[in-house]
DNA sequence: GGAAAGATATTTTTT
DNA sequence: ATATCTTTCC
């Protein structure tokens, strides 16, 4: 079979580039996964490189999952032991391979976000700091992006005292989670980075070992992932090891949780990029679709560069609609919806996207009550649901009894008379003589004594009773005995929940079979000594590194592996029922995937873009590559929205329509309401409401825009809230408040960059814009 | 220990 | 409007 069949020009370049260093400039549609897999298949099948000399970086499960299974319908290699997964996959199993040398316990514990915050809180309120002064998210948020910046609390600069006090509870923090034996998501990477950086065999063991590291999504790296690395290809040592970058400058959308696009172009630089490869042939949207996109973010600055193309032909135009209200909105898009599948569209292939979760809810409304089965992406994933979240702390404190955070979730749950003075006793205690929660049990006296005592002897009677076990007996038997089930049983809704708890065997024997711990010795040994397994351990200058060719169940136990799966995959969201539904998410949960028929929702300023991007550096064009994301999706339909007035935290509010309608290309464009001019103000034309040949041309389109056009009156000043305004000084505005009877009348208007005036409507020259 | 009332915040998200 | 967290009361 030969891979290199049916790629285009560029995609062939990219998969047969010589070894050395190269940047993928990869638009949306055009195929990147495919070179991603193509290449690393290329490599091996022309024996340039081992399936062992290959590490694959991407930031999401699903992405590594998806690379896995491609690549092994192209080449007869066993993938399981290859090392491709997440940064913070990755940066695990390095860590359980080397988890003396990186100073963790051997059983140490991941700390999702949740835990993360709680654990915060819970020093905060024992180092007696002021939580008005000093937010657990804030301190969360601090600590989290020094990590990223791969700086530890010594090395961080503090400018004013409350910077100072944050740094010194970073510092704190990190102590904790040492003394507990967790590590948060940063850690697992600055820990690796820091364990390669100072261990100089392990660091050249692993540079020569990865000869060809591929990262996908590079646009979205941050500071301390970009020096992994480069620590990995040993560019500062000359190691020679090449990466293979691909990225979208364009789709960089994540800048608010660290990642830096900055890093594309340092790359380039660092790495003497030679070979830098655009793909611009789009394999999924329709032209018109297309020249949106191009136009759209042809309007930022600071670009690497690129314009998508096509072989479809133009398609259909984009639609756009103005609604009169989020309500009304909702109706249109069921109409539009109902009429693609009327057409044969599947409900699946239609997307609703939106810029903020909240704009989901007037949707989801409208839909059920036209009974339109639909999902919504996002929401609580599996292993974050309390009860799966309690019977997993049950399994932590039998993994790894100093885990306080998993201590405090069940010690008491279900109840079983610990209060929060035994509770905060015991805190005392474990502070006093700086253990954990646990450790300080002993410590106990009196009827406290006695609760926490019994406590203790469950988990360990636990631990104890399923040391023969198999994994999925374990969960089975922790569920029963930590009395969750009787507990949810006796509860009013807790059908639901057993039903979560019960799922946690299946998903226990599910993980057991994937990652092949079946084979491997069972728990009752104990993690395999690196003897039992024999397998490649090299030893330098006294350092021992066991390979990494040895399969995960080698350096860790089925039940570590297991919490470290349920940190590090949270599992899906809601049991999607396999039916054919629409597809309901945010703009930014949409990346990566495709839809026949796309809506974009809210495309009103202060909504989209959103209002706090104005107070970001580059902000807006942050919002700009978002839509330009969104409009990217669709491949042959394209519908935009936005409405005069809509409910934001219980107040209505009187957006004007986005800028970016004014940065898309008007003949690709099909205005289904009364059209709004672009750029008339600016051009000295008359308004034109009414374009009547738009209207004439919308035809069928129309009907359900007639029929939707709001009949509500306006004042007796002649004009209405919500209505679009001209004014010779101020520009466009919304009309957000009318005051005063007729003949008095004054209107508060929303000129969005002058700010809102109160304008007397008997006096003011206004021109109406819309309607 | 748990329900009820009051306070608060509400962009985007993965690991 | 609403969800979530905190305080207050039985």
């Amino acid at each position: 079979m030969n891979l290199l069949h049916n790629l285009n020009p560029e995609q062939l370049a990219a998969v047969t580039l010589p070894s050395q260093s190269a940047l993928i400039l990869a638009g949306a549609g055009s195929g990147k996964t495919r070179v991603l897999t193509t290449r690393i298949a290329w490599l091996i099948q022309t024996g340039q490189v081992s399936p062992a000399g290959i590490m694959a970086v991407t930031f999401t499960n699903k992405a590594a999952k998806e690379m896995l299974t491609r690549l092994s319908t192209m080449l007869p290699v066993n993938t399981r032991g290859m090392w491709i997964g997440t940064f913070h996959g990755l940066c695990n199993r390095l860590l359980r391979t080397h988890y003396r040398d990186a100073a963790l316990p051997q059983s140490f514990q991941i700390l999702d976000s949740q835990d993360q915050l709680s654990m915060i809180k819970r020093m905060l309120k024992a180092a007696n700091v002021d939580d008005e002064k000093y937010p657990a998210k804030n301190l969360m948020y601090f600590i989290n992006n020094a990590k990223d910046q791969g700086l530890r609390a010594d090395k961080v600069e503090a400018y004013d005292p409350i910077e100072r006090k944050m740094v010194e509870l970073y510092a704190l923090y990190d102590q904790q989670c040492q003394r507990e034996g967790v590590v948060d998501f940063a850690e697992l990477l600055l820990r690796a980075y820091e364990l390669l950086s100072r261990n100089t065999p392990l660091r050249q063991h692993y540079q020569m070992r990865f000869k060809h590291v591929l990262v996908d999504e590079f646009q979205d790296t941050n500071d301390l992932q970009y020096n992994l690395l480069k620590l990995l290809a040993g560019h500062n040592e000359g190691m020679g090891g090449v990466i293979f970058a691909v990225g979208d400058d364009d789709q960089s959308i994540y800048a608010f949780r660290g990642a830096n696009v900055g890093n594309m172009q340092a790359f380039e630089r660092d790495f003497r990029v030679q070979n830098l490869i655009k793909l611009e042939q789009n394999y999924r949207s329709h032209g018109h679709i297309l020249d949106s996109a191009n136009f759209l973010i042809a309007n930022n600055t600071k670009r690497l560069g690129k314009n998508l193309r096509t072989d479809a032909g133009q398609g259909e135009p984009v639609r756009i609609y103005e609604a009169s209200s989020d309500l009304e909105e909702a109706q249109w898009i069921i109409e539009e919806a109902k009429s693609l599948m009327g057409e044969g569209v599947a409900r699946s292939e239609i997307a609703i996207l939106y810029r903020s979760n909240a704009q989901s809810r007037v949707i989801e409304h409208a839909l059920f009550a036209a009974g339109i089965p639909y999902t919504v992406y996002g929401g609580l994933r599996y292993f974050q649901r309390a009860e799966v979240k309690h019977a997993i702390a049950y399994l932590q404190l039998m993994d790894n009894p100093h885990n306080d955070s998993a201590f405090l979730r069940v010690v008491n749950f279900p109840t079983r008379g610990i209060g929060v003075r035994s509770i905060e006793q015991l805190q005392m205690a474990a502070d006093t003589y700086g253990i954990s929660l646990y450790a300080a049990v002993p410590y106990m006296t009196g009827k406290a004594g006695t609760s926490l005592g019994a406590f203790v002897k469950l988990v360990e009677g636990a631990r104890f009773e399923t040391q023969q076990l198999a994994l999925p007996e374990m969960v089975r038997v922790v569920l029963e005995r930590s009395n969750l089930l009787t507990h949810y049983a006796n509860e009013k809704e807790g059908a639901d929940r057993i039903e979560n708890l019960e799922q946690m065997v299946n998903a226990a024997t599910q993980f057991v079979q994937e990652e092949g711990f079946g084979q491997f010795a069972p728990a009752h040994l104990g993690p395999p000594s690196q003897a039992q397994v024999g397998d490649a351990v090299v030893y330098q200058d006294g350092i021992e590194i066991l390979d990494a060719d040895a399969p995960l169940p080698s350096v860790m136990s089925p039940l570590s592996a297991f919490l470290s799966h349920a940190s590090l995959e949270a599992g899906d969201a809601q049991a999607q029922a396999g039916q054919d539904a629409m597809q309901l998410m945010t703009v930014h949960s949409a990346k990566g995937l495709e839809f026949d028929a796309v809506f974009i929702t809210g495309l009103e300023e202060g909504l989209f873009p959103h209002e706090s991007s104005a107070r970001e550096l580059d902000g807006v064009d942050e919002e700009r590559r978002l839509m330009y994301v969104a409009i990217t999706r669709a491949r042959k339909r394209l519908y935009m929205s936005f409405t005069q007035q809509r409910m934001l935290h219980g107040q209505t509010r009187y957006n004007m329509k986005s800028r970016f309608f004014d940065e898309l290309p008007e003949e690709a464009l099909k205005w289904l309401s009364p059209r709004v001019q672009s750029h008339w103000f600016a051009n000295k034309k008359a308004p034109n409401a009414w374009d009547d040949a738009a209207f004439r041309n919308a035809g069928s389109d129309n009907k359900i825009a007639q029929q939707l056009t709001q009949k509500s009156g306006s004042s007796s000043s002649g004009w209405r809230i919500g209505e679009t305004v001209a004014h010779a000084k101020f520009g466009e505005g919304v009309i957000v408040n009318i005051e005063g009877g007729a003949g008095a009348a004054r209107a508060q208007i929303n000129f969005g960059p002058s700010g809102i005036k109160v304008l007397d409507l008997s006096v003011a020259k206004l021109e109406r814009v819309s309607r």
